[in-house]
DNA sequence: GAACCGCTTGACACGATGTAAAGTTGACAT
DNA sequence: ATGTCAACTTTACATCGTGTCAAGCGGTTC
């Protein structure tokens, strides 16, 4: 049945999400398979190509975190500051989960147009979560007069940025949690002052 | 005589820059060679491999746009904030110059490590400019209370990655001198109120 | 005319992705 | 029990880009 399938092909992800995760550089798809135990060519079986595995991947971690719920409890906030907080919050607490996929997808951006075109999708997603949480702002009257939306939203966008958290967190050592203290200071000072 | 081949030692880096300039993806060893006017071997007779052509590129550019000099403009101001304000137009000013051998130098980073460690030098001679910033504007007093000089020198070269400016200038399309005083304000909110 | 330099030509190894085809194994149906 | 099918294996090969190797060629210089 397709249940034997099914569990092969969630196998193949979950490996593959822990080799991205453990830091390790350069998987190959022969790494995959060797990790999962199937031979190089079943994986090809399941996922048509590499680029195709790394975004199934991504979704596969999705649904596992629930990201989609998290990003939603930012609506809930009432006041458009407290927005921007629980939007940033959800997201900073996010960014470590999918780094290690993000650095293997970025790293085909180059000669992969369609894992290019899947990290695009992934950070336009962010990015309504950021013109959702401006809006919320300007609604309050609150967002700095030289700004509009868009500018300010790309702002945000920027500083929330998957490279942003790895430059201070993974290369200058900071903590999550000073990470994301910084971010939220520097985010209401950049669009609200 | 070796002016002959100063002459192609030369002409192959001033290829080099036009083609990864041009935003041309994917500028391979072939490319280079073919725009030479030499062939793809005779690369390797001046130049080991891509990692060191790409940094000779990099260096070539550097003394090409005087990138020293115009960095060194900025330690002659005379308060915190000027300084910092002069550290970034010249920065600010250079990446363009310099982001296309960018590019290509850190789509090599996951598979060359010495490419990586160009990279990284690169980076690190910025952040030197960017400490330097910051102790002037704590010499000035200036500096927010709850940030140390490592944390506030982490934060600006944050802030001036050559990615940011990728995403704002290319990717959302805005006028360079728009992403200049957009990064001026933030850096001076960020590091200074 | 011998030595040398800068370059060319052509061939090849390597590592990774991806394709192709034939064979194996086990479950399940009738 | 036999046939069928799906999941997987094994082996082999094409492709692409980097990097290596070796032989040769045309000037310049001594």
């Amino acid at each position: 049945m397709s249940s034997t399938q099914a569990n092969t092909k969630t196998r193949i992800l979950d490996t593959t999400w822990k080799l991205l995760e453990s830091g390790n550089k350069n998987v190959r798809m022969s790494d995959i398979a060797k990790a999962v135990g199937i031979s190089r060519q079943a994986l090809y079986l399941h996922y048509p190509n590499r680029a195709d595995l790394l975004i199934a991947t991504t979704r596969h971690i999705d649904s596992a975190k629930d990201i989609e719920g998290r990003l939603a409890e930012s609506r809930a906030a009432k006041s458009g500051k407290d927005r921007l907080s629980a939007f940033i919050r959800a997201w900073v607490g996010y960014i470590p989960e999918i780094h290690g996929t993000s650095v293997a997808l970025r790293a085909m951006q180059a000669t992969d147009a369609e894992a290019a075109a899947a990290w695009n999708d992934r950070m336009q997603a962010m990015r309504h979560g950021c013109a959702a949480a401006v809006k919320a702002i300007k609604d309050d009257r609150l967002l700095l007069p030289h700004l509009t939306e868009d500018t300010a939203t790309d702002l945000l966008w920027m500083l929330l940025s998957v490279e942003n958290w790895e430059r201070l967190v993974r290369d200058c050592g900071w903590l999550q949690a000073d990470y994301e203290a910084s971010i939220q200071t520097l985010a209401h000072k950049a669009l609200s002052g």
